[in-house]
DNA sequence: TCCGAAACTGTAATAGTTATTGACTTGGCT
DNA sequence: AGCCAAGTCAATAACTATTACAGTTTCGGA
């Protein structure tokens, strides 16, 4: 989700129509370096789009999960989060104010992930996830 | 969750009381190398225990996993799964059988994930997980 | 511009988990 | 052993995030 450009044109390639709903979530994910929840992100474009409605927001967002726009994440127990950034790229969480920071692989030394396979599972998709206190809380 | 006594143990040293619905649940977790679901404890502990009540069951739960016997995993959206192995491993999860298979550290050379802190955010726990098809199912 | 398929809205339904309530047990103390 | 307060139980209602549905509207190719 670096490029609006690059997304509307996966979804055109996709067969899927382009609505001013679809365009105005595409638009808010865009660049958006934050891993909003499906509330957040209704609430937010509701404001300018007042008949927006929060089936939409779904069906948009798990569009874009299958064509591979965004990631979702299972942070909490409570609802899922999206990421646009589909990047390789980790998670840490804090136990205390609940952020959600990106931890990107550069920052944590070269560890080298298993890929491929493991134990003869083929992986399609890891997910690293760190969980504690931020640097604000602590 | 290696060993009963040692359950029990932590259990009375912190207050809590020693019931035989409690007992049930943690018969069934010590030495359980599976991730039940709580639907799947109920069920299973349902049957010699035919008065049991969901909420004793989520409850005992919650409470074993807040003194750190069990820990409990967002792998699917629908519900959580109890792993009663708190030592130090990882997960697969077949998106096809929907198994979730335990990866243990030696499995997967030597990686050396952070430990302490990352980029100033202290770690309390790590969690990582690989997607894909299983051995079985490709 | 017209038409059919797809998408939109608003609402109802679903499912897992948590809260509530009143009755019952447990464990410490005498 | 028996009592009492605190804690726990079962049953059910409530809650919340997400999905399904029905009817209307919109998109986009001819």
């Amino acid at each position: 989700m670096h490029s609006f450009d690059a997304a509307i044109g996966k979804l055109r390639s996709e067969g899927f129509k382009l609505t001013p709903q679809r365009l105005s979530v595409i638009r808010y994910l865009v660049g958006n370096t934050g891993h909003p929840a499906a509330a957040v992100i209704y609430g937010d474009l509701k404001k300018k789009h007042p008949s927006l409605s929060f089936s939409t927001v779904y069906n948009t967002l798990n569009m874009l999960e299958k064509i591979g726009e965004i990631r979702s994440l299972n942070l909490f127990d409570e609802f899922l989060n999206y990421d646009p950034d589909t990047d390789s790229h980790y998670h840490f969480v804090c136990r205390k104010c609940n952020a959600v920071i990106d931890i990107f692989p550069q920052e944590i030394g070269d560890i080298t992930l298993p890929q491929g396979e493991i134990a003869g599972h083929r992986i399609g998709d890891t997910q690293l996830l760190f969980r504690g206190i931020c640097r604000n809380c602590s």
